[in-house]
DNA sequence: GCCGTTTTCGGCCCGACTGTTTTCAGTCG
């Protein structure tokens, strides 16, 4: 068990006990546990092993035994003691939009069903509307939730996806026959949703291989163990291909697997089938194409070819192009590390500059800055900013966009300021004519210089609000207002096709992390994989410049 | 269940919004 599966049973815990109407403190303590495993640096196993579990934060005597426990065995009686109680198929409705532990707990109780698809029958026969509290709009909430999430089931996030590709990837390449290895379709092209988990690998011993790949520890079933090709599950419950091809075939089949499916049709439609032989690298493989070489994250068929025919490709972004980040959270709102910890993660990355845009007062959940604090806030970093002479903390704030398209921090307070990033946090559920004009209203503020997570989809969540796309990119253009790709993988907003429209229009980007811990600065490589994505080049995104306000 | 003490119990975020009500519970961030 690594750290993420240790923190999930912990969370499963968290949300059974939840649904169970337990202690709500006992339920935070628990989250506040897996909140802390997830932004570990290091590896539980080596924690439990030097005895330092009690060092975790929010770890105490209880759940470092059900750690121990978890570590040991894989499993964890007192988890499979909740589960007997409640079904861990419940945990399933918790992704539905309008169902959280309370309702999930009152529709398993009062009707007796614990699965989606019941859950799915009983609101289309219109059952649930009868319960106490629920109604019409609540009942066709959730069928539109289901349906959702039904269409993204069998769909991964690449952040999810990566780090469970780099350890089996790590695993194949410690074996000795292995020659060459890559990861390949859609996680090499950096989609933000993957169906399954492909690694490419280059043997002289087929056999050797199979056999080293079934001795994997987190693989849960093996579907197919046949010449060329291991398939089957792991245990995340994430589907794998392993494709194993002699090592003279291996540049093709890099080529063939990569895909997209539509972009290897296009090339191959009008060649000879011996084109390809001998190729010695993918490079080569694109000149015998007779065009440029064209990376991972562009073979999509969408334009690519005709621009590698013709040298028009967009120059490739890459991470140390990134000076500074525009956009996180610290412990003055719902961020977890103070300024100064932030500004050395910062530093550590060779950032230039990091803005600090906490949440403003309206979400109060977030202990959102009020002006009074936000002026505490600047003193601070005004102090510190005189400790560095190649560094520098940007006063920023993440203001909310109220209702009614209002910011909810006055003009002359967010004139004060270096960078302000303007989102939405609420009232998702406005008509598109409203919430259109809510950010129009936004976008023509003279002080916003970014709107933040501009849809505010949660991919596998929810789609984004409803809003004039068309127009928002307008007014965007019109205002030289630059737009957000926020970097958490699940939100990954604005997405591929909306940046690619907006670098047309001359709308600049800012690759942002949104980070609310330290360690989550690093998620800024998934955004960069979005802009690359969207055909974004380095003049396209503000802050590969350096920056000096 | 964790934490931090005026050390072995008492405290541990909360406000807006929604859909359901008719004064409020649950969800969400």
């Amino acid at each position: 068990m690594n750290n993420q599966e240790t923190a999930e049973i912990l969370e499963k815990i968290a949300d059974l006990l939840q649904i169970k109407e337990d202690n709500s403190f006992k339920v935070r303590a628990y989250r506040n546990a897996v909140s802390s495993i997830y932004h570990l640096d290091e590896d539980l196993k080596t924690i439990y092993q030097q005895g330092r579990l009690d060092q975790i934060p929010g770890v105490g005597k209880a759940i470092q035994g059900k750690i121990v426990e978890i570590l040991e065995t894989g499993s964890c009686q007192y988890y499979n003691e909740l589960k007997k109680e409640i079904p861990a198929s419940l945990l399933e409705w918790l992704a539905i939009p309008g169902i959280a532990h309370k309702t999930a707990r009152q529709i398993y109780k009062k009707l007796g069903i614990s699965t989606l698809d019941e859950l799915y029958q009983a609101a289309v026969a219109q059952t649930i509307q009868n319960l106490p509290g629920m109604g019409a709009k609540s009942e066709e909430k959730i069928i539109k939730g289901i349906e959702y999430l039904k269409g993204v089931k069998d769909k991964t996030t690449l952040g999810e996806a990566l780090p469970v590709a780099r350890d089996l990837y790590n695993y194949l390449q410690a074996f000795a026959n292995i020659e060459k290895l890559s990861p390949v379709g859609s996680v090499r092209r950096g989609k933000s949703l993957v169906g399954d988990l492909d690694i490419l690998v280059a043997s002289r011993d087929e056999a050797a291989v199979r056999k080293y790949l079934r001795d994997y520890p987190w693989i849960k079933v093996i579907k197919l163990d046949e010449s060329g090709h291991v398939t089957g599950i792991l245990k995340t419950g994430l589907p794998f291909e392993v494709i194993i091809v002699e090592p003279q075939e291996y540049v093709q089949a890099l080529f063939w697997t990569t895909g997209s499916k539509e972009h290897c049709r296009v090339l191959l439609d009008n060649v000879k089938p011996d084109l390809l032989r001998g190729v010695a690298s993918e490079e080569e493989l694109y000149k015998r194409f007779n065009m440029d070489y064209i990376p991972p994250e562009l073979r999509e068929n969408r334009g690519e070819v005709e621009a590698a025919q013709t040298s028009s490709l967009p120059a490739r972004l890459e991470l140390h192009h990134i000076k500074g980040d525009l956009h996180v959270h610290t412990d003055w709102s719902d961020g977890k590390n103070s300024l100064e910890e932030m500004a050395e993660a910062a530093r550590a990355l060779n950032y230039e500059y990091l803005a600090i845009t906490d949440h403003s007062r309206s979400l109060t959940v977030s202990s959102g800055l009020s002006p009074e604090k936000l002026l505490l806030q600047g003193e601070q970093i005004d102090r510190l900013n005189r400790k560095w002479d190649d560094f520098r903390l940007l006063k920023g704030i993440e203001v909310d966009i109220l209702k009614d398209g209002s910011l909810d921090l006055p003009d002359d307070v967010l004139a004060g300021l270096d960078i302000v990033v303007a989102s939405i946090h609420s009232a998702f559920n406005l008509d598109k004519k409203a919430q259109t004009q809510r950010l129009v209203k936004a976008i023509n503020n003279e002080h916003v210089d970014i709107i933040g997570h501009l849809t505010g989809r949660l991919l596998k969540r929810r789609p984004g609000y409803e809003f004039d796309l068309d127009k928002i990119l307008e007014e965007s253009a019109r205002n030289h207002k630059i737009l957000e790709i926020n970097s958490h993988p699940d939100r990954l907003d604005v997405d591929e096709d909306i940046a690619r429209r907006a670098k047309d229009m001359g709308i600049k980007i800012a690759i942002n992390s949104d980070a609310h811990h330290k360690n989550e600065l690093s998620i800024i490589q998934f955004g960069i994989i979005t802009a690359r994505r969207g055909w974004l080049e380095k003049e396209d995104i503000i802050n590969t410049s350096t920056y000096l306000k």
